[in-house]
DNA sequence: TCCTGGCACTCGTGAAGTCAGAGTGCCAAG
DNA sequence: CTTGGCACTCTGACTTCACGAGTGCCAGGA
């Protein structure tokens, strides 16, 4: 049903209109991708892409545009991933190991793919829940009042104040920390409800009532519903791209602001081996429906890019995988 | 030079160009408002208000609209600032009070400016060194390796790892907690270096090492470099005064990603008694020019709006001072 | 001195009309 | 199955035209 060359014919469609931004017509296609047969064949295997639904003509004499159903092809079977260049990798590599801190990766790995894809970046910190602890500090503020510090092993800080009902001892705050410290050191916080849940049996009676309370928060605090962060860059692309959005870039800057929104697209995509790619409609954002969402796991977190349908997917694609990989290393390293 | 009633005029004529978005003609002008002159009157005065700069006309035969320095006049001399309503107030105070940490009242500040100025609200974190030092925690991580966790009474948690060049045991740890604890409890970071400079020669010489490592570190990171925040929100509203920007939002959404730019705007107001107001080509910041913004301290930071230069001065000059003094009232009172 | 009505003039806006070009669909022939 | 030919369609750019809002100026009146 679909030979091959229909499916040349697919993809030099969508190579064109993505570069051009103008539908494109048989005759354009035909003499200026080396297709060897004549515009009039084009013209028929078009109507057949089109009855499938792979494209579309604004009206009946312009040219063909890809549908999502369209892209959606050519990205699973057409497009043919970039390499990135070596001079490329090497000025990723060196631009993102001049990071200082977690804050500083994610900021310059969110900068660094916008500029390398134009599109709006979008990179989640690494989930605390998904990361081992590297440390877990009790600080003893007041009597009635403790700060838990933790450290994970992908370097990201959080803290949280506990007020407790009632008061304790210097000596009570250091055997606190001499039970959680060594059940959580080098577990993932996933796991952390697993590797606690014997310690009010364990610990000393008088250490019981306090030690359910830091408990409780830890738990929901720190696992249950951590608070998962995302860096946002380079939205100031999408009037690059103004003319691909039906009517104002409203709904998109507006979802854009929607952490949830976000994490929705980035968070959900744990997958660090694979590129994940949400074409125009397939997004289940409303007002997300004319873009499209590239996205890749990095390990603890997740990154990736927001365009309009009409990007050069094989370029993000490629510049997804290598900054996520990148820092993806990066992290794990640290 | 200037009577009451071309002030009058060119009062009327911005409240009208802001409202209708079109430029105002003698005639509806005139029979608008209640001037009790004819239009040919107040075209005189038109006349002369644009001789002085005040106003201009977009073509001959079109209406006149305020320049810069017309919304300049208008905001200094002739808007007065309406005051809220108590059920504003109210609102305004519930929806801070709900918050149940620092990021919360940020996050729910700016959302809150930019849902009742319908422009981009940006809101500063607490700034470190206007903020009084509540307790400084020092983490033994590791051998060589120190955590320094600042918390300050603004309810910022700021914290520093430093990889120390010799080893340090836990006793070290212990009287660094000793010497710099009074010192800084209730200081001002500002004031940290004059608190501090007698430290080395005080301490004994055993410790003098690793205290100047650290003491150097306290500094330069969270004193001479702290690290400000922003918090930025209602980008969306920037399309609904998309007519108001010469070419496209380009270049303001590329301001606005500029941490720098944003706390140049914002921090360098830290006056927490009145509002700030920068019209148009006062701006210095490139790409803002078409912009206003109206901002004030809250007292550790501050916050603001931005939006067209056509934007309800008076409108938002009362929200953003009601906002910012709940602000200001709610983290002195945390 | 200042206000007012009148009047000629300017100029942008929107409607309507025209036209060329790109592109299509279909058909009959190779 | 491919190809050239041909009639048809539709958009976008361009022109023209009339309208009307608005101005500037002037001369007369308070």
């Amino acid at each position: 049903m679909l030979d091959d060359r229909k499916l040349e014919v697919l993809r030099a469609i969508v190579e064109d209109f993505v570069s051009t931004n103008e539908p494109v017509g048989s005759k354009t296609l035909a003499e200026r991708h080396g297709l060897g047969v004549s515009p009039a064949t084009v013209r028929n295997d078009m109507a057949l892409l089109e009855e499938e639904g792979f494209i579309t003509h604004p009206h009946t004499s312009a040219g063909r545009i890809p549908t999502d159903k369209g892209y959606r092809l050519f990205v699973d079977r057409l497009s043919q991933v970039k390499a990135l260049s070596s001079a490329e990798k090497r000025a990723i590599q060196s631009f993102l190991e001049g990071a200082v801190d977690l804050d500083d990766v994610v900021h310059r790995s969110v900068r660094l793919l916008s500029q390398l894809t134009q599109q709006v970046a979008v990179v989640q910190y690494p989930s605390l829940s998904r990361s081992e602890v590297r440390h877990l500090e009790i600080v003893h503020l007041a009597p009635n009042r403790l700060l838990l510090v933790l450290i994970t092993d992908s370097g990201r800080v959080e803290q949280r104040v506990l007020e407790l009902p009632g008061l304790v001892s210097d000596d009570d705050v250091h055997q606190l920390r001499n039970v959680f410290g060594p059940r959580l050191h080098g577990r993932k916080l996933l796991d952390a409800p697993k590797a606690l849940e014997d310690l009010p049996d364990a610990a000393p009676p008088s250490l019981r009532p306090v030690l359910t309370s830091v408990l409780s928060v830890v738990l929901s605090a720190l696992v249950e519903k951590p608070e998962e962060r995302i860096a946002i860059g380079g939205t100031a692309n999408l009037t690059r791209h103004a003319l691909d959005f039906p009517q104002t870039l409203r709904p998109v800057l507006e979802a854009l602001e929607e952490q949830v929104v976000l994490l929705k697209l980035i968070g959900e995509v744990n997958d660090p081996t694979t590129v994940h790619v949400k074409i125009g409609e397939e997004n289940s954002v409303e007002g997300l429906r004319s873009t499209s969402v590239v996205a890749m796991g990095y390990g603890p977190g997740g990154l990736g890019v927001l365009g309009p349908t009409r990007m050069d997917y094989a370029g993000n694609i490629s510049s997804v995988r290598a900054v996520a990989r990148y820092v993806g290393d990066l992290l794990a390293g640290a």
